[in-house]
DNA sequence: CAAGCTGTCAAACAGCCGTTTAAATCGTCT
DNA sequence: AGACGATTTAAACGGCTGTTTGACAGCTTG
């Protein structure tokens, strides 16, 4: 209403962080009590903005939801194919894991917006609710199908169906490792509460590739060295 | 704090089976659906029982879930531990990790009820608000520290920092397990969906020993046979 | 019988929820 | 300048939440 501002660089609006800041505040509320207790007006009052301002950029919470996991999972996806597809036919288990599991834990170092979408992921992994558990494994379904394979042709002495156990029990161990991604509560007393990536990545690895490796169920030699049964 | 009732053989009112049933409703809505989104209405409706029965028998929605949890973890925590005790001082890792296992797994087979618990369970270790975790944790925090005691005495080769570690990602297998112990969705094909109890505890059994017994992180033999790295 | 306790019931409470509306503001373009 | 689309804003909507209340029924005990 007043002077020209002839220089005006700035093309975008005055506030086109409204967008950017509604989904950092909404990954880290829910990553911290979760979706469903967290309310659009704790969301939008951490971001500064007004509580419509959601259903404006987003159209309702659910989706603001399904932005708030596609705006890192799709990138975290594209690198963990590339991973995948880098492998020589060859590659053993813990190569596989490795490339799975190491662009996800990385995300750690990636500032704390990042390490909050990682114990999001972890929960929404296991969330009861149809409409969150579904929201994200829509977008993970590709790439399970084709670490299965991948797995599958690795471990050849084993069916398919206990491939695919042992990939359950690999993926339900990295949601646990993902959940605590932020911090760490309740620890034993002597035990180091802040790990380095590189460490946890080793840690994970090695757990769930002994896990996958180890012999057949029907394996008469580990069944009469081992002391179980 | 009154005259002793010496010979009290109907102490039962008429409707003794109201709280069980809410217990009962509240167990299998609280595993399907979540703690957060069911709602007192909806318990006291399964159950045909009023609204305001759940105050009157136990104060608090917070507290059913208390009682519900406590109901079934309370025998389940006394048998693992009389398991845990009667092993043999030099008990192996598959057998200190079955005792742990076994009589939790077996609650799949005792009545529909047991296993929607197994479910919530398996949802109440991992949950985001702090008050349904720490309901469940509080009543397994002694079990938890006898089973890492027990586990370094068997694993002698390796730091209680790394025994911590590999128990925390076994526990993390065990939830993930439990939480499936419901039902399967969405499962490749060809793969069987329901599996027999056993058979389940077995490879679980199998895969978190496998991890836990693994070498040391700085096994140089291991480090040079795997493909990782 | 009357008293008393236990359990049930319908109704209401205040409060928060996701969503919608319509008006007000801002930046940009003709 | 005026007009226009893009954004922000305050306010309200109906609905559902956990919790509380007070009256009422059934059985046990004086």
């Amino acid at each position: 209403m007043k002077s020209i501002p002839e220089r005006k660089r700035t093309r975008r609006p005055v506030r086109p962080d409204t967008k950017r800041k509604l989904l950092d505040s909404a990954e880290t509320l829910f990553a911290a009590r979760g979706y469903h207790v967290t309310s659009l007006r704790a969301v939008t009052r951490a971001a500064k903005a007004n509580l419509a301002a959601v259903h404006y950029h987003f159209g309702s919470k659910q989706a603001l939801l399904e932005a708030v996991i596609a705006r890192r999972l799709a990138p975290l996806n594209a690198e963990r194919q590339l991973r995948l597809a880098a492998l020589p036919d060859a590659a053993g288990t813990s190569s596989i894991l490795r490339a799975f599991v190491e662009p996800t834990l990385a995300l750690r170092d990636a500032g704390p917006g990042a390490r909050h979408f990682l114990t999001l992921v972890g929960r929404a992994m296991v969330e009861p609710e149809e409409s969150v558990r579904s929201v994200f494994l829509a977008q993970m379904q590709g790439l399970l199908e084709q670490l299965f394979a991948r797995l599958s042709g690795a471990l050849p002495q084993l069916s398919s169906q206990e491939v695919f156990w042992r990939l359950f029990f690999a993926l339900g161990t990295l949601a646990h490792t993902l959940r605590m991604a932020d911090k760490f509560r309740q620890l034993p007393p002597g035990v180091a509460t802040d790990l380095a990536t590189g460490e946890l990545v080793d840690m994970l690895t090695r757990f769930i590739t002994a896990g996958m490796e180890q012999a057949p169920a029907d394996c008469q030699l580990c069944a009469a060295a081992g002391d179980h049964r």
